[in-house]
Order: structure tokens, then C-alpha cells, then sequence
DNA sequence: TTGAAAGCGCTAACAG
DNA sequence: CTGTTAGCGCTTTCAA
């Protein structure tokens, strides 16, 4: 069609003024008369003008655009995503995704074209929070002077010069063992499955890469979490006992297997409270169990762990939570100050959120 | 940062030569002598000289850039959005994702900013494929004469003037019930849940809207897909009895529920298969029906329905599926073809993709 | 092999 | 109220 190269000039023509002032009427200056602003604007509807916002932002100077660099799609980024969207709208922001599936090259090269498309500030969920070739983009993304704030946290020995929004996970963990010995429970079990991409156990060194296998979905062991758990108990005088850690290689379904497991096992035996570390893993143990007539928390509690805040989760799970919707707001205002120049980039800011414990009924005390 | 307004002068100037032979060698040009080029190339390094994307799209009238507009982040898109990215990078395309959260005048700001900002074609997975707004946005998006692919078929009776590529309901049904009478099975029952935001149902007209409750995630009903199914089947001769309908509000573990169900019924009332309208709910009753000592598929057959295709999914299902990759494929390579002008706008293509059957053990003749 | 100059479509002073 | 005139940063002939 020939409609993607009508300009301001032929609208000029059309309606028979300047092109200035079709510049101006277009934007609603108030200068220009109504009875011009109508002709022109009709003259621009009858010739299907549509404004080139590569000049505009050109000539302005500002794209009043933001770039989004996330790993991937999963339901984590659905809440962050649209708080993003909420407040770009608001502040007249556009917003603009890309996803690097989990490629660092792929990511730096986004990355990039978002530096020269001009966007003017970049919200950042890296691939990986280590490495030389995260570093090389840090830098380079350094050097281009854009406002960056990345979602998540660093791990401690890497110092990335970025502000950071994210929630730590030992702050999770002391969550979720203080509850469940705040209730009374000594034996608690640890029901764990291999990570989805996306989670904080994909970020860590011991990912496996496949390479070229990329026409399947990617999946991770998370020893270092389950270490963490070890660490984290023993530290509390409690032990994990190799009988209360529960695997399975089915993320979505493999509760129901560790309820069946559970449940040929002698009771006394059972640990009071099962940790379940992700929410899948731990909704279908609930259901499980309680498919098999075994009453969730009367007869052992399960805690979700790294649960996506969703109340209407189906069945309900008491869980450590992060509030990835605030977590998306809180990273998107940051951004917007940093553009605006409200707070300075230099000392970074390190905004660990705190876990957020929401309780659904299936923890209660331990039964006696 | 100084860096962001670095332009082609500066490094000229630093390199001691006339800025349009830095815009040569930075573009490679062999006319530029090696020797210059170095000096520009360190030159423009040394400045942190970022080029600027708006300027040059502006001036070659081209921006290489592809609008992808989505309904919401969900796992049914992943495959497609890889293809588009593995795609576009071969063709040099940049690719920008949006996201419209269901909300049709967020869409429709959305396309019109893809338009606005020049991007060479877009692809398109509509919230509805019907109303009045759909229209209308369908007409404006005509008028750009941007280059346009539907992500899924219209309905009957709407005529989209786009090129579609995706799978029909219809095809899938037939598939899926073909498939088991054709293994023998005459008594069929259907589970079905609340169809999360982004299946084929909820883009039907029955989309119960919640405007303001949009911090939690969005349901909606699906009666029509079951009106659909029950026709097929009486069309073959069969009939749904309403004990075999198993419905349940959890999509995702409801299976469980279902299993029990099931199980508590006499044996000789059981439907000899069921058809799982969603792979979550075919996943999970597979699962109970396991933990429950149930043999399948020697005592029951399930087909998984609407199913990602998903070779790792735990436990196997055997399902129909779409194959959603190759539908991405499709799409970005018509676009393209668009684009380079190989394929005429004008008679819309509509490309109905087959259904796939994917055997992973679930199904098997009926018991005797 | 390099320089000069005319745009790309629009914004934003500044004049009238 | 409307027109004039520089740019914004880069590409791309056309000369030198």
C-alpha cells in the first residue's frame, strides 16, 4: 500500500497548510486553531498517514521506550510483565520483549540493538549471573551509559554495577524452616525435582547445556538447592535424613509418586511437614495424598517452595512466596527514577524482597 | 553516560577523517582502506560509540524489524517464539515482542505502535478472533498495508483478509475420535476444566470479562468446546452421557479428582477412554489413575487433547497435538515471503495445519 | 580512496 | 495563529 509512505508533507498538501503546522495540529498543540486541526485531521485519516516514530523519536531525541530481556517464557515473567506494562502505560512508556531462550549470545545481541534502538532503559532477567561472557555484557551494557536494572539478584561473589530487584534464596529458606519449626515440626522431608528452565537452580554453574538438542525443553539438576537445604537445617539442629528427600523426575505430576511413596510407608516413620520445592510438585502432592485419604495438615503438613503468588492455585498450598508482581514493580519505578535522574546509578542498589509466606491451610501443627 | 550521544561526527573527527567515510567503514565498505578503517574502527571503540538504529532506519527506509503481537506469556507460544527467533536471525530480523495481557485496546496501541515504529511485517495471535474491536483494529492494520500473519484460523464466519497459519478445532476432534473408535472404543467420556487464558476457548464469545480483577489470572468457561465434542460424537454415532463428562475447577491437578472419581464407580460403568481436554488434566489423571492401582491403558484408555507438543512431558500422554513449532516456522517464512513481496496480500491463505497424534502409551483397545 | 551534499520524516525554536 | 528554518544521525549518490 502506498499508505506507509505518506508524510506530513502530503497531508500539508492535502489540507493545504504548512507541514509544521500538520506537525503541530497532529500533536494537539493548541495553537493551531480547531477548524485547521479538523482538516488537517481528516486529510490525514482520508490519506491513511501514519506517523514515523523513527523520525519523531530522531528528532526529539527520546524514544520513550523501554527494552525487556527476559530468559524465556514461563508464568514467573507473566505477573513482572504486566506490572510493566501497567506502569509503561501510565508514564507513556512503550515496552519492548526479548526473549534470548536462554542463548547469551543471543541475549548480548538484544541487548545491544535495544542500546541502538535508542531505548531508554532496560529491565534485565539474565541467563546466567556468572561467567566471562555475562560479564563482557555487563560491561558493554556499562559502557553504554543506558539505565539498567536487572530482575533477580547476583550471587554474592559476582559484583554486577547494576541495581538489582529480587528475592534471596536464603532469606526463602529461613522462611520456610522458622514456619515450620515455629509450628512445631522437628522431621521435615524435602520433595524436590529437576528445575525447569527459569528458576534460580537453572542460573547455577552445575547447568548442563544441551547444545543443539534445542528443539526440546531444557531442564536442570539443582543439587546446589538441595544443598542449601542440607546447610540451612543443619543449622538449626536438624538433620535431612536421606529417606526424607524425596526425587522425582517428573516436575509437574511426581507428588502424586511421592504421595503413593509416602503413604506405603509406616507413619511413623513420616516426617511431620514436606517441603516441596516448587508449586506444581507440591500441589500434586497435596492432591495425592489427599486422593489417597491421607488429611493434609492434620496428618502432615506440605509447605510449596519457590511458588509463583497465585492465590487461586489450585489445590491451595501454603507456601514461601515471592510477590513477582511487586517485584515487577518495584524493578519498572526504579527504572523510570533512574531515567528520570531521581536516584543516581553509582552505588547500586540491591533491593532483596522479602519472601512472602501465604498460608492456604495445608501446614498446621505436627500430629503427636 | 557521554557515550549515548557519540555519533559518526565525533569518530570522524577523532579518527581525523570526514563522517560519512566512518559511516563506510563502519558498514564495512571495501573502498575504505584497511588501514582507515582500523583507525575509525578503534576510533569509534575508544568513544563507545554506539551507531544509532532510528537514524539509520530513518535514512535506508528500512528497519528490519518484526512486530510479534501475543495474547499473554504462555507455554503454548514458546516453540513458536523460538522459531520466530531462530528465523529472523537467518534473515537478519530483529524481532519485538508484545504483549497485549487480553486486553484488545492495549492490542490494538500495540500494532499500531509496530506500525508507527516501521517495523516490515508483524505476526499477530489475536485475544479474539470476533467483536467489533477486532475488527476494527483488523481494518486499520489493513489500511497500514503492513504486512500481516494471523497466529490461529478464524471462525466460520468471520472473514480475516490475512494470511492464517494454525490448526482447526474441527480437525482435531475428528482426530481424537477417530483415533479411539478406531481402537475400538464406543463408550467415551470427556474431562474438561476451566480453560486458562490463552486456549482456544477462551477466545470463544462466552469470555466471561473481568475488568479490574486483573491481579489474578484470568478463566474463563468453555461450554462451547464441549457443545463441539458432543456433536462429533453424535455425528459418529455416539453420545456423551452426562455421568461421563468430568468436570473439575483445578485445570491443573483436577485429573486427581477425576481419577478418584472414576474409581469409586463401578468398574463396569467406566467409559473405556477418556478424552482429557487439556494436558495438564490428561497428565494428572494419568497419574492418579497409576497411584490408584489402575492400569493404563489396559483397563482405561486417556487421550490428552490440545496438547503442547512436548516429547519430555511427565507422565507420557498420548495426545493430539498441534505441532506448534512447525506452525511458528510457517508463519515467520510467510511473513518473509511477504515481506520480499514472493507472495501476494491479496488472496488470503488460510493455513489449516493437520492435528498430530502422539503415541506415548495411554491409549489401547478397550477392556473386554 | 575519500569528501561533499542532499535527503529520510519529523520536531522545535523563532519569525511573521 | 501559521510559516520558516535548522537540525536529529545516518545513508547514499556523485564528485574530487
Amino acid at each position: 500500500m502506498a499508505a506507509k509512505k505518506t508524510t506530513i508533507h502530503d497531508v500539508a498538501r492535502e489540507a493545504d497548510v504548512d507541514y509544521s503546522t500538520v506537525s503541530l495540529a497532529l500533536r494537539g498543540d493548541r495553537r493551531i486553531r480547531s477548524y485547521t486541526r479538523q482538516r488537517i485531521q481528516t486529510a490525514a485519516h482520508r490519506l491513511g498517514y501514519v506517523p514515523n516514530q523513527l523520525a519523531r523519536s530522531l528528532s526529539r531525541g527520546a524514544t520513550h521506550t523501554i527494552g525487556v530481556m527476559l530468559t524465556d517464557i514461563h508464568r514467573g515473567f507473566t505477573d513482572p510483565l504486566e506490572e510493566f506494562q501497567d506502569i509503561a502505560d501510565r508514564a507513556r512508556y512503550m515496552i519492548s520483549v526479548h526473549f534470548c531462550s536462554w542463548d547469551q549470545a543471543r541475549e548480548r545481541a538484544g541487548l545491544r540493538h535495544f542500546c541502538e534502538s535508542r531505548v531508554e532503559g532496560v529491565i534485565w532477567a539474565p541467563a546466567q549471573w556468572y561467567g566471562e561472557t555475562f560479564a563482557q555484557t555487563v560491561e558493554n551494557m556499562k559502557a553504554t551509559g543506558v539505565p539498567v536494572v536487572m530482575l533477580g539478584l547476583q550471587h554474592p561473589p559476582y559484583d554486577v554495577p547494576f541495581h538489582q530487584v529480587g528475592t534471596s534464596l536464603r532469606d526463602r529458606l529461613t522462611m520456610a524452616l522458622d514456619y515450620l519449626m515455629g509450628l512445631g515440626h522437628r522431621h521435615i522431608g524435602l520433595a524436590s525435582a529437576p528445575a525447569p528452565a527459569g528458576t534460580e537452580a537453572s542460573t547455577a554453574p552445575e547447568r548442563q547445556a544441551d547444545h543443539g538438542a534445542h528443539h526440546s525443553r531444557r531442564y536442570f539438576s539443582q543439587p546446589e538447592g538441595i544443598a542449601m537445604v542440607r546447610q540451612a537445617m543443619q543449622a538449626r539442629g536438624l538433620a535431612l535424613a536421606e529417606q526424607d528427600l524425596f526425587t522425582t523426575a517428573d516436575n509437574d505430576y511426581g507428588g502424586v509418586e511421592i504421595a503413593v511413596h509416602l503413604f506405603r510407608r509406616p507413619r511413623e516413620h513420616w516426617p511431620t511437614a514436606v517441603i516441596a520445592a516448587d508449586d506444581r510438585l507440591g500441589r500434586a502432592l497435596t492432591k495425592g495424598l489427599w486422593a489417597l485419604g491421607v488429611k493434609v495438615p492434620e496428618e502432615i503438613s506440605v509447605l510449596g517452595f519457590d511458588v509463583p503468588p497465585d492465590e487461586t492455585g489450585q489445590p491451595p498450598l501454603t507456601a514461601v512466596s515471592q510477590d513477582s508482581r511487586r517485584m515487577g514493580t518495584l524493578a519498572m519505578d526504579l527504572l523510570l527514577q533512574l531515567i528520570k535522574h531521581q536516584i543516581p546509578h553509582q552505588p547500586q542498589k540491591i533491593t532483596a524482597m522479602p519472601p512472602r509466606l501465604v498460608e492456604a491451610g495445608t501446614c498446621g501443627p505436627p500430629r503427636k
